[in-house]
DNA sequence: AAATACGGTTCCACTATATGAAACTAAAAT
DNA sequence: ATTTTAGTTTCATATAGTGGAACCGTATTT
């Protein structure tokens, strides 16, 4: 099984993500297939997650797939939880001005989860790529944040780091990351090197709120034919702006009414 | 109580969309406020969900909001439960034809929840956008959906409609909305007719599969000023089009390898 | 046509889990 | 110093989840 799955939900999560990792209508047969659930559990905990509406079952075909209930819990999500709502209008501006891709970020776990995106050309429709997942030690994001977390918490994160070696740019050891993460701080932002994707390069800067806790980080991503990173470097202070800003607003939202009574 | 939660994981589910339902990050004492679980297991519930990493806490604020987990879903929900993947590149074309604003929506529970969506080419101010739900009874998607429903579901559909009179020209009772059922079975589409929002009118064409069953809805939205039903009658055969070219690509689709056995 | 295998669903005795009133702690307000 | 508020923990109890096995309908084989 793929994670520790304490109480009830927490089975019922599994599930959902069973279901989610087949990115296709399935069959019970082949969820029994890889779940060690046994039949009868496996099929109430399908059935629960079904009259819940996290799940969909179409009757025609006997497969089940990811429920509506969750596109609408993601949308409240990606307005709520995350810095998109805010950071949306700013990431606007950035992509307007530099016409490069722009990524906003946050870190998860040990992982870098884009949670917005402009592309280059076409303005993107909402979920298209938000919801991404990535590698924290090779992408600009990740170093950006990474750089500015407590030692503690720097250190668990870096224990759950893969180390693959994506390209022969890939920092892919921790002694060699620390250094950048070092040099990182010294002038405040983050290159990527052609270290996940070859080809693709970037900066990127963390946001961060006013007692310095990282919240995310923006990027702006290019390739290797496009740009380089003394062009990339020529929008630091942009990118720098813009994460001013979305950090300043966030203090605000965030408490919206702590001393609401109403 | 919101609804009836049977089981650990409705529960769980439940306060999952308390949380939501505030749009901001929430304070333990006000979830406890809005809901009626006793403290300890409120407490308990948030917990779980926390080490879950569907709800994420922040200890400085010592507030909840949905957690990235949920993002990470609904990024797969997206991309295989909705028929969004699949219409994409169908409503970019129709987006580019027509340009207007273009809705994929399909009906969960009784409400029309819009799955995705292409601004016009000057976009209007409007309600819909993706992941937004809004009532079944007063949309274009809604009735083009709803008209081609099995008399049991419809029934269950119409019971739970608010009914609520949006504009003069909302159909608020279920007679007037069944003689309209009746109508759009007829021409094979729905109009709204400033229904929902004053100056807003749309032509929408059901998705169905090739037995007959309602999988979704495109319709083609704009406002009285810059148009008019007679101009949007005329993207009729166009919007059938689409959606019959999507319905065709589902049939694919959701059996992707019934015979696979590796 | 009968026999069999398969995918899915239901049963039910058993027990792990969730429950929630109340007690407790820390911090803030008075 | 005392009270209130907000959040956390305890623990006996009850509830909800468990899973082996039996069952059922349909498709496949003989």
């Amino acid at each position: 099984m793929q994670s520790k799955a304490d109480g009830t939900v927490g089975k019922a999560l599994a599930v959902l993500e069973l279901v989610a990792g087949f990115e296709r209508p399935v069959r019970f047969s082949e969820l029994q297939g890889t779940s060690d659930y046994p039949k009868a559990t496996l099929y109430r905990l399908l059935q629960t997650l079904t009259k819940q509406r996290m799940l969909s079952y179409d009757p025609d075909s006997g497969t089940y797939t990811l429920g509506v209930r969750l596109v609408c819990l993601a949308h409240a999500a990606w307005k709520t939880s995350s810095l998109a709502p805010i950071a949306r209008p700013y990431m606007d501006k950035l992509s307007e001005k530099t016409g490069e891709t722009v990524h906003l970020a946050q870190l998860d776990h040990a992982q870098v989860i884009y949670v917005d995106k402009r592309n280059a050309s076409q303005p993107l429709p909402m979920y298209s790529e938000a919801g991404k997942v990535g590698p924290a030690y090779c992408t600009g994001v990740g170093k950006a944040m990474m750089a500015y977390l407590p030692e503690d918490q720097l250190a668990d994160v870096l224990a759950q780091q893969s180390w693959h070696r994506f390209t022969d740019g890939t920092l892919a050891e921790e002694d060699a990351l620390r250094a950048e993460l070092v040099a990182i701080r010294e002038r405040g932002h983050a290159y990527d090197r052609e270290e996940h994707e070859p080809g693709i390069i970037c900066v990127a800067v963390p946001i961060r709120n006013d007692s310095g806790r990282v919240l995310g980080a923006l990027s702006i991503t290019s390739s290797t034919l496009r740009s380089s990173l003394d062009k990339l470097d020529s929008f630091v202070p942009l990118i720098r702006d813009t994460t001013n800003q979305i950090a300043r607003e966030t203090q605000n939202w965030r408490f919206p009414e702590t001393k609401a009574t109403a």
